[in-house]
DNA sequence: CTGTTAGCGCTTTCAT
DNA sequence: ATGAAAGCGCTAACAG
């Protein structure tokens, strides 16, 4: 019964909802008092309060009952029809309110087949790229007046199949889904798609996925980077290239090379190094040692910063020694010292447009796929010359 | 049609789902081939392509007809009740398979008053803290097998209000919630309580709401900070305070006013800084003006950040002559130098007792309030001696 | 303008 | 072990 280490609220004078005060006493250590019978056990607080129970919701039949009319006519009422007279309307949605009456969302769905949700699949939330894409949907679909049924896969297949089916049996009306990195076998999303549901993917692109993209031109991000820095005076630039398998890794792979080629600049396999390396800070530093590079164009920003903090103990002055830019502009290319040069990835516009394209998809029962690709920007901080 | 500049994927030769195909010029251009007819129309690509309608879905009617038993047989065979032979179960089963038939939870609810599903409001995700809360409820969300409703609040009232009535609609189980910044009347959750949903408040305590709480002791954890600073010699404390009306705001305040009481620091009110100033950076400057500022609490690691840059401008040494320790433990702490000393909350702890406790309410149709205060840690890195 | 009826897909007594 | 029937809350087609 250690109450006394709980502070739940440290105002002087508290109620935690009429049931408990917490006081503070002369020594000002602050206490807890429990008016209710209470206990504390394994580090949870109870407190036995009346909570009111999942009490019968009132339906539309009450509210027939009420006043001597039918179902239909308050269904009617409720949704606005025609054929209603202005006072009885009023009389209804009047009677409505007093009595709380909630429309039950299953029910109607259950007649209408269709439930106003949408399933979001994405890796995860870590990244504020993700946070971003969330936004972005969430702005259209809150305005659409649809739910997120959210899901993260944390890059696990299971767990997309799992969500997938979830969305499927919830009979969401449509699903917005980046898929993660290791997923070969993508038939969860086939099912998805050959159920019916109009699915668009977000960020990544699978090979044989017969539907909607909204994506980036990774491509010209990355030969928009690789530009800069050849005109910036650079002569060898190191790639630090993302996983294998997805698209973007590819893509931007594709843009250095391609941006190389358009500088005459011979491409040189010792300088492309994976991110995700085991030994990337040895690799980097053999790297170092072998070849004069002046520029560094990594797959994200986490990559760029860890390359930096490899140069930084070499004692490498960036950028006048070398010249460093990252991809996606997450927080911390600025807050990083020096400031990060970044490749910005319109997330938030990635996930609008995505939910626009998959309004679209379910209102227009829409038979064609719609694709849409972004443009990146430039961001020049302080680690390019 | 500038179908060219379109590059969905930059591979050699990309099939996407077998419409169109991409291919490398002799000049590196990359160009795109659509076998079936396409039109660009307002930055979208727009492919006719047979995509599955909305096909009829099988039901347990289906099934049944298939079979020639009733829909209650096909019912009790997915459902696995006892009192059926093992021989039809699995022919049912089987059957279900081959089919395709995905139960319809919508149904499932409509009788159940069931829906496997928990709303969850949360004022953003662009703190990483909310991230790693959001982390945590899914781990046990997920595995309990429910679904989750997402809806941000971005610290607007309107909008949690919307989410409320929207969970309440779609009748979820319950829901978890975090209140935002600005919101005084809190009648949508009380309309909650009311209606009988469980409901977990995460983060921040709201007098007169009588609900289940998880918290982390905001007290202790400033204290703990407070401690260390003057442990390390630091004897003028400013502290960066937080929005008002937020429970942790202020629980943090009398965390700090309790660590200079302990070490009988005399309480100097100008050394009191709202975070959410305007003029911050101008006040600050008078202050360090005015006083020998040598150590800093502040509300959270981005205020800690915001007066670090005003101390380098200053030429102030960190940590030499101003200690600094944020609160929170984002990802910016690592990052910026010198790498930032803070309080630690168990963010996805949080989320995960919340989530925990909801679920005891929800399944043990429990009439008591449980709550949790969780402990914070004091990591210490280079912003402090 | 309003009542009647049927039904969305599933579960669940109550019979047999 | 299985069938028949009712019903969850709501909407919609058809009558009046």
């Amino acid at each position: 019964m250690k109450l006394d280490s709980l502070r739940l609220c440290q105002q002087k004078e508290f109620k935690l909802g009429g049931i408990s005060r917490l006081i503070t006493t002369e020594k000002w250590n602050i206490i807890l008092l429990i008016e209710t019978w209470s206990r504390y056990y394994e580090g949870i607080l109870y407190l036995e309060y009346p909570m009111t129970m999942h009490k019968k919701r009132v339906s539309i039949r009450d509210l027939a009952k009420v006043l001597g009319v039918t179902p239909s006519t308050i269904s009617r009422a409720l949704n606005g029809h025609e054929s209603i007279s202005v006072s009885r309307r009023d009389q209804i949605v009047q009677l409505a309110k007093e009595l709380g009456y909630r429309p039950n969302q299953i029910a109607k769905s259950m007649v209408s087949n269709k439930t106003f949700t949408i399933g979001l699949l994405l890796p995860e939330f870590t990244h504020n790229y993700f946070n971003n894409i969330l936004a972005g949907i969430e702005s259209v679909s809150f305005q659409k007046g649809y739910q997120l049924f959210i899901c993260t896969s944390d890059e696990l297949k299971e767990k997309e199949e799992k969500s997938c089916m979830a969305f499927l049996n919830t009979r969401v009306d449509g699903v917005l889904a980046a898929v993660g990195n290791d997923s070969d076998d993508l038939s969860h999303f086939e099912t998805v798609i050959e159920d019916g549901t109009p699915l668009v993917l977000l960020d990544r692109i699978c090979e044989d996925l017969n539907t909607s993209y909204v994506v980036t031109d990774d491509f010209q991000g990355s030969l928009d980077a690789v530009q800069y820095l050849v005109q910036t005076g650079c002569k060898q630039i190191l790639h630090i290239k993302g996983p294998e398998y997805i698209s973007t890794s590819f893509n931007r792979y594709l843009g250095y090379v391609e941006g190389l080629k358009k500088n005459n600049i011979p491409l040189e396999e010792n300088l492309i190094l994976m991110g995700e390396d085991e030994q990337f800070e040895k690799k980097l530093n053999q790297i170092f040692d072998e070849f004069e590079v002046d520029g560094i164009f990594a797959f994200s920003d986490y990559y760029a910063y860890d390359a930096i903090k490899v140069l930084q103990k070499r004692g490498i002055g960036i950028p006048d020694e070398v010249s460093v830019i990252g991809y996606a502009d997450e927080p911390i290319a600025q807050y990083i010292s020096p400031q990060l040069s970044t490749v910005k990835q319109p997330a938030f516009e990635i996930g609008k447009h995505a939910a626009e394209i998959l309004f679209k998809m379910i209102e227009e029962k829409n038979t064609t796929i719609m694709s849409k690709q972004l443009e990146t920007t430039l961001v020049i901080r302080e680690s390019t010359r």
